[in-house]
DNA sequence: CCAGATATGAAATGTTTATTCCGTAAGCGG
DNA sequence: CCGCTTACGGAATAAACATTTCATATCTGG
């Protein structure tokens, strides 16, 4: 018998095997049909009291179907919600034990699985990032005095990026890159009418750190963008962005948080015309980053 | 000791408390915050093996919260699961329809957009990327004795990126910086030997240009990654990637392009790593030297 | 460096939860 | 209506699980 191990395969199943099951057994389909995720999270006796049938007939259901019991089939609901949420890493790591897939090893391959960690991690990134946020922190950018952004080692690339976004849109934008051994005076440029965008990921580079707190220190407000809620950016931030990075095998990617500062930054270039439209008419042509 | 029992609420008092927590809580919060649905779902036998802490520590952690056991605190976590389930489940159908609207204007509309924008430029570049100039181009940066890469402007993030990944993999790679107005310097370091990897796109920076023309001068080969096959980096180059990058209004991507070079760096890892395997599976048993 | 306090982890414990068992009831062909 | 088969449900059982316990390690202030 095969037994369906995805949501949608099971779904399909029920469903056309539904008129020959027993009038007890329809009544469970019925329930599991319509309450996926109170089969997901709850308990056989409460499933069975809310689908008013006894435990066992949940048993007898989930063997109809092939599984070796209720549990069992339990997992098909609780994958099928997790995958709706789950990260790319998160949903590797759920299949890791189920199937142990070698490791690509061919640059196609590798490709291949890089771009769909990529996607993966740019449609979480939408989704969770909330709107909120990103209104703050275009806010707090537009009314900077000046920009410094930092980000050291693998976060170089982001923050070069960003500034140059930024100084393409006029704005007084700095990268703290230690040019000379230079950090130290570099942060003391720091002042409390000016804002730091931090990114820095796990482990955090010492520098960035630094700067972290002596932006606190001065009072400037600060936007981090970091791989942690309690990334030790976090505290000292006015706003900030915890970005799940596609990984593969020991591989960060860094395209989400490329992806979210180049939003911010087109965000901040709408806002500034949104500002100059009082007067003049709508849809001014912005000139490209 | 007042309980959340929201997830937004506990996942403030986590944050605000962790810094007073013992070492082994403070890896539980971590976990916790940044593994939301695996505590909704795993028991704690499962997380606790994650965390890499004992079970015990997890009881300790959700009491330390008020909670009277950890299963106390799941119901927490589960709750907001099921809400965010919808939500998503909403925004994904938003996300969608999204495809063929005006410009944005919104900052989360201006994501949004810029994800899918991304997604699909990912997509098209793991699906038109030709296995065979992948494998030539590992090839190449394997025998490179140095790898120099150039990409300034907008693609200069990308350039930091690939150096600093080469660098990872202990090759001798230089990025091309013109720090102190040295481009010409740096371009003259070039040898027959040597490896050139120049990241352009239109319009192309005239300093890239010229060093693709030295490199080729000497006799060095050459990886591009373009917009176009009649770029004029084209021509010069043994390996010509064309990427099409995601656009919205004026605004390009890199995404791409990054993740192109991100699979090229991985590659030479697994290409690096395959040959000390043959290496040492072929090795004689000889002593001495 | 020591004593007291606190944190930690392995194993024991007690509880919850899934599953099986079996006597009974309902359906069905003769 | 009877005997046979299949479905059912409650109670017993077994497995999984969360939680507690306690001996040991680690910190902290004097």
């Amino acid at each position: 018998m095969s037994t369906p191990n995805n949501y949608s395969e099971l779904q399909d199943v029920i469903r056309s095997r539904y008129g020959e099951l027993s009038k007890r057994l329809q009544q469970v389909a019925a329930y599991v049909l319509d309450n996926t995720n109170s089969v997901a999270f709850d308990t056989v006796a409460v499933i069975a009291e809310q689908a008013d049938v006894p435990p066992s007939t949940l048993i007898r259901f989930a063997n109809a179907f092939g599984y070796s019991g209720f549990n069992d089939m339990k997992q098909v609901f609780r994958r099928h919600l997790m995958e709706e949420t789950a990260n790319y890493t998160e949903r590797a790591k759920m299949f890791r034990d189920l199937e142990d897939q070698p490791s690509p090893e061919q640059p196609e391959e590798i490709l291949n699985e890089f771009s769909r960690a990529n996607v993966q991690a740019l449609q979480q990134l939408a989704a969770q990032t909330s709107a909120e946020d990103l209104n703050k922190a275009v806010q707090i950018l537009a009314e900077a005095e000046n920009i410094y952004v930092i980000g050291l080692r693998r976060s170089f690339s982001v923050a070069t990026y960003l500034t140059y976004a930024l100084r393409h849109l006029n704005r007084r934008a700095f990268l703290i890159d230690g040019l000379g051994g230079m950090f130290q005076e570099q942060l003391e440029l720091i002042g409390p009418k000016d804002v730091v965008v931090a990114i820095s990921f796990s482990p955090y580079a010492r520098e960035t750190l630094a700067l972290t707190e002596t932006a606190s220190r001065v009072g400037a407000r600060q936007i981090a963008i970091t791989d942690s809620q309690v990334s030790p950016l976090a505290s000292f931030s006015d706003i900030c962005f915890v970005v799940k990075e596609a990984q593969v095998d020991a591989f960060r990617s860094q395209s989400a948080s490329l992806c979210l500062v180049q939003s911010l930054a087109v965000s901040l270039a709408y806002h500034d015309k949104d500002d100059k439209k009082d007067n003049s008419d709508k849809k001014a042509p912005v000139s490209g980053a």
